[in-house]
DNA sequence: CTGAAAGCGCTTACAG
DNA sequence: CTGAAAGCGCTTACAG
């Protein structure tokens, strides 16, 4: 375990004073270009590393950045991380992830851990079970900015980063309706949750603009699990009346439950069309292919962590009522597909 | 912004010196335990918290645990993270994760962040692209322990954390055999990594005992991908001889596989039993379900990290040499099973 | 453009 | 069982 080389072996091999290789190796304005040259090539040779401690401890900061997701396992979370570690190691910052398994229970825990790891800000798309954001009023007590992504709720100091959920769910039921969809379904997920309220919303939307049926018969609110969609299929197979459409706010859910519809002698998408949501992998593994929407993780990452940074540099204000809207796209695949293209 | 509470103003707040409030907030032996209650309240009473920096700039250690993965999008690294978060958390420990998505160059730079963050230790699977741990020379330099999980290398100063990959790789093949498969396929990921390299030893062992024909023609490496799953698809297709039976190292891939393979028109199980690997939840919504190996992340993270701590606190010598082995298990499922049950 | 000095909030060897 | 004092490695207001 060799000793670690700190500003004051380079200010001692260099005839300097400690605060003046501080100040270069910080590219401090004020220092003669030459000597910056100098320390820097000397603080290489010698295998300077910062000791962040220190400077954290001095500078009352810490670089670090929480995270609090639902869960880590779905190609979209993968991706929008993937984002956000792209922009933190670029910026010099750190990057503390935690998983809330949809409990709030556990968000409340992964909130506590990040508070007394003092991070800078914070990066959170909410669990299931969240009703309020009570247990962050520590970190706006102390005016640690709030940064939601994804799955969002309203409320002054936090800027949400999200994409158009209500007008998302309106396309994909209105793309049903243009296949010849006269009785459509929507299967959700907890209604308080933006993401999965909005999509309904929209989905409502597009019924009463086209003068189609819908009401508590046509309307799930699930977990959107494996064994939801096998419940979704049972239910549909007992209806009087089975849908024509389905709109699934989760491609493995909606995945799932197309496989039970085909083993009850449903035709996809000439019985029942299906839309997902999500563009998650599974939706290309299953036959037909899955129609869904897809959004764009990496961006969300991207712009949730520099927006943070940002911030944390002074170089942007959130405002109290920052909304930052990203596109999205219906891809249209075999499991809605009925009007062949000319 | 208000200010933080520091161990000087719980000391002064009760007439005692800053070296006893520190001593006895770490539960230090030799304060009188009535002592110590005074002071764990007034600090509980006055919202302080510790100041990890200052404390670890005066320890020279960080309480901080790097994590490396290949990707975070699985279910099994979802629930071996939350292993890790849970024996952390409970030690005081704190976590960093982050992906090299597949490949070295990221892992090498994610190990130099790691190093520059001055971890006290390092859990790491590896990327399908790495040779050798090279990167990670920085570390076996300074004594910093470092434990492989899943995907490792044996190596001096490393303890591994596995299952028995090739006795998993065997016992899918010979439940193959007894299905009544003569002609059995084997689709493995990069053969750089131990996870693909040891299935496939044990496939053609078990293929050798029995005197089944193997070789070039019937083991393709591949990534992995939904996309390498359907051109095996197309392959197997063309072969002049298909197999009988399938035996892919992934349940994705297996999946996509399977899908491609059943609109060729081969009958799942009966023209070709498949067995995947991992028991992701995409195993289950294939029709048929698909037969897999299930071994258990949550408890491998667990062991690794609680390994981790232990030898850091000195509680657990790390040999050279050890090696620790879960067990896993073979989940029989409709893709496979041609012999009905009496 | 460079330096001397104080201080960030802890921990711990030493003393009593 | 408790305290005084030094020091971990930085940064920065102040001075020149």
């Amino acid at each position: 375990m060799q000793k670690e080389v700190t500003i004051y072996d380079i200010a001692k091999q260099l005839q300097l004073s400690p605060a003046t290789v501080s100040r270069a190796l910080n590219d401090h304005p004020a220092i003669n270009s030459n000597t910056k040259t100098i320390i820097t090539s000397k603080a290489l040779e010698m295998g300077y590393r910062s000791n962040m401690f220190a400077s954290n401890l001095r500078r009352q900061r810490t670089n670090t950045i929480g995270v609090i997701v639902p869960r880590l396992d779905s190609a979209f979370m993968s991706t929008v991380l993937a984002g956000m570690e792209k922009v933190v190691n670029e910026s010099n910052y750190n990057l503390i992830i935690s998983q809330s398994l949809e409990s709030i229970k556990k968000e409340v825990t992964n909130a506590k851990t990040m508070f007394d790891s003092r991070v800078d800000g914070l990066l959170v798309s909410l669990s299931s079970d969240t009703e309020n954001l009570d247990h962050f009023n520590a970190f706006f007590r102390k005016g640690i900015p709030l940064i939601l992504f994804d799955r969002v709720v309203q409320q002054k100091n936090c800027t949400n980063i999200v994409i158009d959920n209500l007008k998302a769910g309106y396309d994909a039921t209105i793309h049903l309706i243009e296949q010849g969809c006269k009785r459509i379904m929507h299967v959700s997920g907890s209604l308080k949750r933006n993401v999965y309220a909005d999509r309904l919303k929209g989905y409502r939307l597009a019924l009463l603009e086209h003068g189609l049926p819908g009401g508590d018969e046509l309307e799930r609110s699930t977990n959107l699990t494996r064994q939801d969609g096998l419940d979704i299929a049972a239910y549909i197979k007992r209806m009087p009346t089975p849908p024509d459409g389905l709109f699934v706010s989760s491609d493995f859910c909606a995945v799932s439950c197309m496989g039970a519809l085909k083993q009850s002698g449903f035709s996809i998408p000439n019985d029942i069309a299906v839309v997902g949501f999500n563009n998650d992998p599974v939706s290309l593994v299953i036959d037909p292919t899955l129609t869904t929407i897809h959004y764009p993780g990496q961006e969300m990452g991207e712009i949730a962590a520099q927006s943070l940074i940002n911030h944390l540099n002074g170089l942007l204000r959130l405002s109290a009522t920052n909304t930052i809207l990203l596109n999205y796209d219906l891809i249209v695949r075999g499991s809605s597909q009925r009007v062949k293209l000319a």
